[in-house]
DNA sequence: GTAATATCGAGAAATAAATCTCGAAATCAG
DNA sequence: CTGATTTCGAGATTTATTTCTCGATATTAC
C-alpha cells in the first residue's frame, strides 16, 4: 500500500550538508567570484559532486550545464530554504552553566539567530547581563516574548527543570526550543522540539576513539 | 553475494541513542533497582521498545526473557561499549567565544570526558584560567600533550585558523579531535575528526521551524 | 558552423539502516 | 507440574540514503 505523503522526504543529511555549502559559498562570493560548479566544490569539500548536487536540488535553484550555478543565487537559495536570510532572534533559558558560554556565542548570527536576552532562575548573579545580553528571572519570559514576538527558545537548565521549563515556554508562546537538556519532553506536537546532539555525538567520537584505539594505543595496560 | 561483513555496521543512530538509556539507567540504579525491562524503558523514554531492544544488542550484553536486563551489567555494557567507564583528559583549542562555554561545562564528566585545560593563541586574556581551569598559549599545547599523555582535544578556534591548528594538534600527538569550527579539516587518515554539528542542528531546526511555520501562518487545508 | 567537452538533472539501481514479525525462553499462578 | 504471560532475540520486511547511468545543454575550439 504505497501511501505516499504529499510532502518531500526530508533528507536529513542534506539539510545538515547544507550549512558547510553556505559557508564555502559565502566566501566565494566575498572574492567576487560569480559561478560555481559542483565539481569545484566536491574538490573544497572532499566530497562527491553528486552529493553536492543531490542536495543543492533540494533548495530547488537549477545550475546551468558547464557553467555551474550562479553564486548569488545559489547563497540566496540556501538561504532562503533554511530561513537564514532574515534574522530571528531567540531567548537562552538557563544561563548558568553551558547557557552562560551559549548566550556569548555570535556564531549563530551566520545563521540567522540572535540570542537577545537570557532568563535564569537566579538572574540576580547577572546583575548586569551577560557580555552585553540583559539577564532576567523566567517569571518575565512570558511577557517579554509575546511582547518582543520571540517564538524561538534555547533550552540550557538543569535537566531536572527542563520538563517545567519546557512547559512554561510553552505557555508563553514559544514555537520552537532547542533542548540542551538530557530527559525527553513530553510537549504538544504543535511545539517543535530539536535535540541538541552534543552527547550524542561525544558518543559516536568515543566510539570511533575506542574502536580504533584499541589498535593504536595498546601499550597503555589498564584492564578494562 | 552475500557478503556478510565480519564487524558489525555502525549503526550510527543507535550509538547516538545510548547516551540517553545510560542516563536513565543510571538514575535507575542509583534508586537501587536491580533489573529493566525495555518495554519499562520504552515507556520512560517514548521510543518503541523494539528500537531499545535493538540498540542495547549492539553493546553484547544480553537480557533474559520475563526479567530483562540486569541494571549493573547494562549500565556496565553500555559505558565500556562507548568508552565512558574511565575518565579521559581532554584538551580545548582556542578559548575566546565559544570555548570559553564548553571550559567551564562539566556535564561531558558523565560522558567520561574531562576538560582539564585550555589553549588559546591570547592566553593572556585569562591570566587565572576560567573557572579553576588553566589556560596556556597554543605553543605548550604539544609539550603538555605528551607529558600529560592527552590524545583528545576538542577544537574551537576561529575558522581562519582551523586548518593550522589542526595540524598542529596532529603533530603533538593528539588522535581525536572534536571539531566545532566550520572547514573541513585536512588531516592524516588516522587522525580520527569528528565534526561538531551545531549549526547543522541549527539548520535542520530552521527548516522545521520554516516548513511548519509556514503551514501555521498560511494554514493551508490539510488534504486527507 | 560543426564537433568536442564539461556540467547539470532525472530516474534507476545498490547499499545501508531502521522497523516489524514471529518463535523461544523464563517466571508466576493455580 | 502445567499453562499463561511477559520479554528477549534472530531473521525478514520496509524504508531511507547513497551511488550509478544516461541523456540534455551550453560553452569552447577549430
Amino acid at each position: 500500500m504505497a501511501m505516499v505523503t504529499a510532502k518531500a522526504g526530508p533528507k536529513l543529511q542534506s539539510v545538515q550538508r547544507l550549512p558547510a555549502y553556505l559557508g564555502i559559498l559565502r566566501g566565494m562570493l566575498a572574492e567576487g567570484r560569480e559561478f560555481v560548479s559542483t565539481s569545484h566544490l566536491a574538490d573544497v569539500l572532499k566530497l562527491p559532486a553528486i552529493v553536492i548536487r543531490k542536495d543543492l536540488q533540494m533548495t530547488g535553484i537549477t545550475g546551468t550545464p558547464r557553467v555551474g550555478f550562479d553564486l548569488r543565487f545559489l547563497v540566496a537559495a540556501i538561504e532562503q530554504f533554511l530561513g537564514w536570510n532574515n534574522t530571528k532572534d531567540v531567548f537562552l533559558v538557563g544561563v548558568r552553566g553551558f547557557g552562560e558560554a551559549l548566550l556569548t556565542f555570535d556564531g549563530f548570527r551566520t545563521a540567522g539567530m540572535d540570542v537577545v536576552a537570557g532568563f535564569d532562575r537566579q538572574p540576580e548573579l547577572f546583575p548586569e547581563g551577560v557580555r552585553g545580553k540583559p539577564v532576567f528571572p523566567i517569571a518575565r519570559l512570558g511577557d517579554l516574548a509575546r511582547r518582543m514576538h520571540i517564538s524561538i527558545a534555547i533550552l540550557t537548565v538543569p535537566d531536572a527543570d527542563a520538563q517545567e521549563t519546557a512547559e512554561l515556554l510553552a505557555t508563553a508562546g514559544i514555537r520552537a526550543i532547542w533542548d540542551f537538556t538530557t530527559p525527553r519532553l513530553c510537549l504538544p506536537d504543535e511545539i517543535i522540539v530539536q535535540k541538541a546532539g552534543l552527547i550524542s555525538e561525544l558518543a559516536v567520537l568515543s566510539k570511533r576513539l575506542r574502536e580504533r584505539g584499541l589498535t593504536a594505543t595498546a601499550e597503555e595496560g589498564h584492564s578494562v
